[in-house]
DNA sequence: GTATGTGCAAACTTTTTGCACTTCG
DNA sequence: CGAAGTGCAAAAAGTTTGCACATAC
């Protein structure tokens, strides 16, 4: 998925958010960058274009934009936190030994867990959203 | 799941690990405090038997516990690693709001899953485990 | 113009590391 | 006894914070 800095701007714009240079460069970079990228990843994408970005500013901008849902966490074994900018519902294919995820997307997986959880209601809890963390191996090259 | 001294032991044991004060104490941390624990956690609950344990200790003896599969990891969207000491396949609810997690068995599920992904083949994956990240809200107090 | 965002540097939290000493088997 | 584990303290890695300055709307 790759996306113009106008298409950024609406993005934007749509959420109520301030335009800002640092803003549209980050979130491009999230969803350029299709590897999950750490906030790390993220800057030294940036500063090829755009030298004097603040790392202080990249986590901030991450924050609004996971807050305003445009980009999302993604959840490692390992410390340092990545960042997902694929907007529809999927999940994670995981290798340990690369440290490589890879989005996976069902729609059959996901009728098949909902209408399971319709079904079988856990009590005490009321599920916002499934996702599946599928541990494994990449059996090719990438 | 409350596990005395000596079945701490016997895990280690059968692990092929030496046992020591150390191992033990953390090792039985982790299966007594049922609230996936954080490193920290861990560290305040052993020192009151056990004052002097240093807390590099603690993470070198949780990576051991972990590559041995006495213990897992669980991932967490915050900063702070948590561990379980569950040792049966199971998933987690998730409440953001709380930062509380709970287990989650279901064999149904399960061999639904298995039956699924045994029809549905990922190309370029081999899976080993799926887990489910069921995030939502508890609507009862603990 | 004003609320909001950014840069910078310092601080903080969690985790890792190196090395001398200790302990398990 | 020897290999492996531990304590300690220092440092690394990732992230957060405070504040003066800059910018979007």
């Amino acid at each position: 998925m790759k996306l113009s800095v106008d298409e950024v701007r609406e993005l934007l714009l749509h959420k109520g958010l301030k335009v800002t240079p640092q803003r549209s460069a980050i979130l491009e970079a999230v969803y350029n960058l299709d590897n999950h990228p750490t906030a790390d990843n993220i800057i030294e994408y940036i500063r090829t274009a755009h030298p004097h970005i603040a790392s202080g500013t990249v986590y901030k901008v991450l924050d609004v934009l996971v807050d305003s849902k445009l980009i999302r966490r993604v959840k490692t074994d390992k410390d340092a936190m990545r960042y997902d900018g694929f907007l529809e519902n999927h999940h994670h294919l995981y290798c340990a030994d690369s440290e490589r995820i890879e989005d996976y997307e069902d729609q059959e997986l996901d009728q098949m867990l909902e209408s399971y959880f319709k079904r079988k209601d856990i009590p005490g809890f009321q599920i916002d959203e499934i996702r599946l963390q599928i541990n494994g191996k990449f059996t090719n090259k990438k």
